[in-house]
Order: structure tokens, then sequence, then C-alpha cells
DNA sequence: GGGGCTTGGTTCAAGTTTGAAACAAACCTA
DNA sequence: TAGGTTTGTTTCAAACTTGAACCAAGCCCC
């Protein structure tokens, strides 16, 4: 069959939105690793865990959220680690597991970027956008993500074999 | 003064932001990178030569329009210059310039990876939103990208000391 | 017309990401 | 309960990215 090639409106879409995205994770990374001395995906690993009950989460759990590999958390952790952020506890009942807890440093170091990361976000764009588009990229973006990770199933989830894990564990078994 | 931290709501579009650009941008990597061999950085220097006249292209004025630093489009001009798809030349009337310029080849595995990628770029985003939300996002990322790049010049853009060159280059000088 | 600043591009080391093994514990199931 | 598969995590090499130098060539201007 032949390809179905974008429409216009869908092109100026598409560019609109790559030009967007790239400038934007610039603009954060940029800003945390000069007030926080790491990049964006390593604030969120703190961030998810600050969240979590007890601030522990499974490494694969926690992979699962940030929508990250796993050695690619396996990485970051171990750095967060050295830097005393994060530590790493084994999992009680599963012997194979192992459990990123964050530390009270770790708690500190976020508290203390948060203000800075969120006036960034801000100013970058929620600032620049009106309630109802704030609405618009919700609906957008949650429905992108159902389809790539729900187990809705069609051909282009069937790429993600090991995003799709999950596994409660930060309470009891 | 005290953060302005965000609203219920803009926390959830935030959320579900990166959570889906996270999916997307991966999803569209694994499908460049299984069909052509190379991420969607790369790609996207191919498509954005094929575009301009003659298909050549200034460095800066490539690093430019794919929102890239220099050192990495050279990085990755030269990698895709190893494989036989771009080509460096000299500039004829700025002895410092280089241009890049897309090989036969380049333009051949080009014209290759477009169906696939294409298919991968609907099934993944556009098959999933309306027509007015394919307005909706093209608005939205439009006026991110003005603000983070146009010489709007507020507190956000002074972060982006390099990204603002421009040189049109194609043509005569 | 010789400093001195700016611009275009590359280089280099350090950090990060990737995907494919490797490993080990857990879970079947015959 | 031994053997095979699945699941949780790490390891490893190769690829990529970053930011800070660095080197030239243009530009200014006295």
């Amino acid at each position: 069959m032949t390809t179905r090639w974008l429409t216009p409106e869908e092109q100026r879409a598409w560019r609109a939105y790559i030009a967007g995205y790239l400038l934007l994770e610039d603009a954060i990374d940029r800003q945390l690793q000069q007030e926080a001395g790491m990049p964006h995906a390593y604030y969120s690993i703190l961030a998810n865990l600050s969240e979590a009950p007890e601030r522990r989460l499974r490494m694969t759990d926690l992979a699962e959220r940030l929508k990250a590999t796993r050695s690619r958390l396996t990485y970051a952790v171990t750095r967060l680690e050295k830097d005393g952020l994060v530590r790493r506890e084994d999992c009680e009942w599963d012997r194979r597991g192992s459990v990123a807890v964050l530390t009270d440093e770790g708690m500190a170091t976020l508290e203390n970027a948060a203000p800075g990361h969120v006036d960034t976000v801000r100013s970058v764009l929620f600032d620049r956008l009106t309630p109802e588009q704030v609405g618009q990229l919700e609906e957008i973006f949650t429905q992108v993500a159902r389809g790539l990770q729900g187990d809705g199933g069609d051909a282009a989830a069937e790429d993600l074999p090991w995003r799709r894990r999950s596994s409660p564990c930060s309470g009891t078994p």
C-alpha cells in the first residue's frame, strides 16, 4: 500500500512539536544541571521517590513510572547513590529485587531544587498557555501515552516489550 | 518571593506531557534505529538537507534548524559522512565555513526510510488525535518554541546564547 | 595594518544512553 | 524436585551528548 503522508496541517504540527520539545527539554535540562547538578531525568527519579510511600520504590517500578529502560535507571541510581541522594536496599520478600530509597540528603536536594525547576517550567511553558491549552496539552499527551503503553495492544505498542511491567511493591507483598 | 507551584491542572498536564513525549520519542527512535540504522536526530539531518536548495546547508544553519548544539552536529555529520550519506564541503565565500551536502546515497536512504517513519508518526500520534487537536498541538508548541528562541528576550531565553544564530548561506553570499 | 573582539567549526574528556548479554532468584510443571 | 522458563537487575561495549577549550578566519577601528 502506498504511504499516507502527513497532511500540511499535520506537518506543521509535527515540526512545531519537534522544535518546541527540543527547546523545552533543553531549557529544563540546562536549568537543572546548573542549579542542581543533574539532568531532568535524574531529578525525576528524586521526585518520584519523594512521592512514593516511605520514599522507596523498586527499580522496575521506578523505571516504569519514569518511562526509562532498566539499564538507564541502574546507571542513574548508581550515580545518585554516589552522591548520597539515594540508597539501595534489598527487597525483603523477593531476593532478586532491589529498592531505591530517597535519603534525607536526597530529599533536601530535591526541595532545594524544586522552586527553580517549577519557575522554569512555568516561564517556559505554562506562562505561555491559556487554561484551555493546558487542558488540551493534558488531553493530547494522555491519549498518546495511553496508546503507547496501555495494554491497548495495537501495532505501535508491540515494540515496547519491557516497558509494560509493573509490580506493586512498596508496602507488603 | 515564595514559589508559585503548579496548579493541579498544570501538574496533570505536565506529567502527561512528560510521559507522552518520552514514550513517543522512544517509539520513533526505535523504529528509525531498526529500519534505518540511525536515531531520530540523524534522520532529521537528512530530512532537513533534502529540503534545502541544492541539498546543502551550512553547519550553523543546520544546527539552528535542528535546535542542536554545534558540537552535536559535528559529531553526527562525521558519522553520516562515514556512512556516505552526507558530504562536507568548504564554504565558498567564507573560508571558516563548512557545508553539509546530502549525497545521492543519503537521499536514497532517506526516501527509503521515510514511509516507515511516517507510518510510525501516524500510528503513534496523529491517528489518535482529532483535527482540532492537531491544530492545538501546533499552536501550543509554536508558542513554546517562539518564546524559547524568538528574540522575545525574556528571562528564559537568556540561557540559550548560541542557539539563536542564523546566516542564510545556501545560495549566494 | 596590527591588536583585539566576534564568529564558524572542531576537538577533547567526562557523562549519559542504548541494546544485548550475563546472572540469579522465582516460578512452573512434569 | 529437577529442569526449564520467566522475571528483576546488573554489566559491558559501543554510540551519543555535553560544555568547555581551542583554532582559524572575518571584522573593527584606532
